[in-house]
DNA sequence: TATTGTTATACTCTATAACTATA
DNA sequence: TATAGTTATAGAGTATAACAATA
């Protein structure tokens, strides 16, 4: 999924302090990181998140996953035509209302998922490494209070 | 940049205690509230993400710009080609290497990159009104941490 | 030989508009 | 009427391969 990609080597730039620049610096190296560990896993990084996103919230409909991942609904349809062509979900029907499709991680992808899953507990760990326990948990604290300030009706 | 789009309403799923997923959620509902105060301002997310680098690094070359954004060179030029069709960089030769374009923002887009940087500084702001001053501070200086411990050399 | 950047080409990602089926 | 999803179409984003110019 990358090859020539691997070879630049580059670093975040300044020492801003702004909470923006800081989280999408962070998030850029995390991503790296986590490519670099699932280096060949055959997926896109668009579908390796959609598919993280499936396994947290499975039996979601495609139009909540399209909020999840703030895309549009036709996006996401798209991709889970992808992931549905390579056997990785499923949409099930909802009996309860014929519109819907439920989506569910495919039971031949469940290894794959679960070795993505491992992988990005290590890219977390990795990151963490510096930081004493205490620490360590009051960043993931404040992060959820961020999460929460930042969500519809977190207001 | 977004119509239908900001019409999605949807939180963030899981209570998840692993770094990678809230370092991701929360970007994308920074991202989402950026859009939200931005909306209007003419460029796709990647090209204003671009710019916020190019401001922050003024005089880069491609093969570093492209290092910072994650992508390769290739894509970096044609990301710069966009933005210079609309005037918001130039590309300066480099005396020294003459194989070597330098980048900067264009003194007409000055106005629109000091906008830009004044709305990303009310999506921070507004994502830690929350957490008490000396949180925001260890927040802060945590991700710091992590953004060194991640960058080439932070091992 | 290695590096900076470009052109050619192709696939993924994403959106708007228009549609079908269902509620 | 409103909602879930799709098809048609198009443009942005991104990559690999092959190349030019320069170091």
């Amino acid at each position: 999924m990358s090859t020539a990609h691997d070879r630049i080597r580059a670093a975040a730039p300044t020492s801003d302090r702004s909470l923006a620049f800081l989280i999408a610096d962070v998030m850029r190296l995390m991503r790296r990181d986590f490519r670099a560990r699932s280096h060949g896993l055959g997926l896109t990084p668009a579908l390796t998140r959609l598919l993280f996103y499936v396994d947290r919230q499975p039996g979601c409909r495609q139009t909540e996953l399209a909020g999840f991942l703030d895309v549009t609904p036709v996006t996401l349809g798209r991709m889970i035509d992808r992931l549905e062509r390579q056997s990785l979900v499923r949409r099930v029907a909802d009996p309860a209302d014929r519109r819907v499709f439920r989506i569910h991680i495919a039971s031949a992808a469940r290894p794959l998922v679960a070795r993505m899953n491992a992988l990005v507990a290590k890219t977390s760990e990795h990151a963490l490494a510096d930081l004493p326990r205490a620490e360590r948990e009051a960043l993931l604290g404040a992060l959820e209070r961020v999460r929460s300030r930042l969500m519809p009706g977190g207001e």
